[in-house]
DNA sequence: CGCCACCATGGACAAAGTCCAAGACCGGGC
DNA sequence: GCCCGGTCTTGGACTTTGTCCATGGTGGCG
């Protein structure tokens, strides 16, 4: 546990957003100026290889990491500004996909997204 | 409706596949050789636009174009080859999520990814 | 005290996509 | 038939996001 891997860990920790790697790295930089973009990506790497972080697709711009990974959810996201929410529907996806849908795949996971438009903007 | 446009509607019409941008274009270039990337973009963005076809972000690597946009389905995705197919489940996730998980959001749109093992992956 | 393994660093590189200025093409009006 | 205006395509430069690699430093251990 390096004084970079702290920092890094640090700033995902408590804020619960669905920061991208590079505004991962503005904020690591902001706390230990000389930390390299290379070594935060090699940091989230193996957090989310710990489990400990959740790489999270919503925009195809860029990865986002998602601090929350203990607790199974689903995102909620702003087709407009972009904004993520994290939402918990009722219900488990996974049992909606019958046997024979499922092509012999041993299904491990669903990601949900739902998309729509924010109060904010929506107003705007 | 221009030579170019025509190409790239044919690249994807009946090939029931997900294409990458990059495989659009090789494709079309191999019916028309002088077609140049940004047009392909520029085609695809607007196939979108008119919901004739669907972009699908599956790996955070390059949009992929679903040439079944009129029939929703979802996505099933091996997590080593990145095969996808299209699914059917039963059920309907966004009645699955309450409105008081919608935060004020006008939800249009859900999105399920169903990621496992293929059954060549895991014999492999 | 010296060695070794591991880690961070920075810079180069690669992939995917966007933007822009210039030219081609097409249809309409004269 | 010819010009004009607009729209589309083109090619290339540029940006963003991410990965790779060689180098150098640091800490622990004998």
């Amino acid at each position: 546990m390096t004084a970079q891997r702290r920092v890094v860990a640090e700033v995902l920790d408590g804020r619960h957003v669905h920061l991208t790697a590079d505004e991962v790295h503005a904020r690591a930089v902001a706390k230990l100026p000389e930390i390299s973009r290379a070594t935060v990506y090699n940091t989230l790497g193996e957090l989310v290889s710990l489990g400990e972080v959740l790489e999270v697709s919503t925009d195809k711009r860029a990865k986002r990491y998602d601090p929350n990974a203990h607790q199974p959810h689903h995102h909620l996201v702003c087709a407009q500004c972009g904004t993520i929410k994290d939402v918990h529907p009722s219900g488990n996806p996974l049992a909606d996909l019958p046997d024979s849908e499922r092509f012999g795949f041993k299904v491990s996971d669903v990601e949900v997204t739902y998309r729509g438009v924010c109060p904010n903007c929506s107003a705007a």
